[in-house]
DNA sequence: AGCACCACCTGTGGGC
DNA sequence: TGCCCACAGGTGGTGC
């Protein structure tokens, strides 16, 4: 589900709301939620640490404590909900439930259960247990140099594969990728070697522009994302082609494809995003 | 290096 | 109406 945007939009709105509390004990209602350490030593771990502030690193939400951080990743479904009542009964499919000891409390929900929570004691812990595969934040650690520097070891790529790569930068996910691509219209098959020096700039902007306005309107709701306090998102009303299948093209009004690139449904204007096709073809 | 495919999970919407 | 299948915002592993 959430992508940086999304994730950006709960760490705003969580900041103010969590900052100086205190854990009491968790609640592991599933367990497996927690990738690292052990249930047991996560759940003594935290009980009785004090948040500090709340960072991100592409899709990964850092809680800083007094005392170590407490990592999550919320996948496609999880979702962070805060709550002044320790009344649980209104969250489905809770996984973890995480109370402070003034009586407040933070529900992990996740209805896929792909989402993860850890506790690190450092940053090199986090860096290595955690971020092991993960690249510089996109919106926050890359200025369009830096960018294009990266670009040039990665030639060979699709755009759409190499945006989706957490490893070469992080944060994008599948809509904003396919957003991004046709705002700056480029094909997603289109090769990263195919770019012109103008053309990475102009992909540059595109990805910030495209964040900028995802945190903008608090994230994208096609289904299960709530921000913290449970609000919707409204980016899904400002999308130009993610979920438009068969719809007009905003542009140039012929009709939004669906194809899978890097296995993903990826939607695209096959006119406004036509540019260099002789070079999506080939190995 | 890059990609295709599977796995992890559960729910929903469309087609028949 | 009801069943079945494809597909869903992400990532990790494997094997070519």
């Amino acid at each position: 589900m959430p992508e940086l945007p999304e994730v950006e939009t709960i760490r705003r709105e969580l900041d103010p709301l969590i900052t100086g509390k205190t854990f009491a004990l968790p609640l592991l209602h599933i367990p497996s939620t927690v990738e690292y350490p052990c249930p047991d030593e996560f759940s003594r771990a935290l009980k009785g640490r004090t948040i500090k502030n709340i960072a991100r690193k592409g899709k990964y939400l850092l809680i800083n404590l007094d005392r170590g951080i407490l990592v999550v990743h919320l996948r496609m479904t999880g979702n962070l909900i805060y709550s002044d009542s320790e009344n649980s009964r209104q969250q489905r499919f809770l996984r973890v439930t995480l109370p402070f000891t003034d009586g407040t409390v933070l529900f992990y929900s996740d209805m896929r259960r792909f989402g993860r929570l850890w506790y690190i004691a450092d940053e090199v812990e986090l860096n290595e247990i955690v971020l092991k595969r993960v690249g510089p934040d996109i919106y926050n650690e890359l200025d369009c140099e830096t960018f294009q520097q990266l670009l040039e070891k990665r030639e060979k790529s699709r755009l759409k594969s190499l945006l989706l790569d957490q490893k070469f930068a992080a944060g994008m996910g599948n809509i904003y990728t396919d957003e991004c691509l046709y705002r700056c219209g480029f094909h997603p098959l289109r090769r990263v070697s195919s770019l012109n020096p103008d053309e990475t700039r102009q992909l540059y902007s595109s990805v910030r522009a495209v964040l900028e306005e995802g945190i903008k309107y608090g994230g994208t709701t096609f289904r299960d994302y709530r921000s913290a306090s449970g609000a919707l998102g409204d980016f899904q009303n400002k999308l130009a082609v993610y979920g438009r299948k068969g719809e007009k093209c905003f542009k140039c009004g012929n009709p939004i494809q669906k194809t899978i690139v890097a296995g993903r449904g990826t939607y695209y204007c096959p006119h406004c995003q036509a540019n260099n096709m002789e070079e999506t073809g080939g190995q």
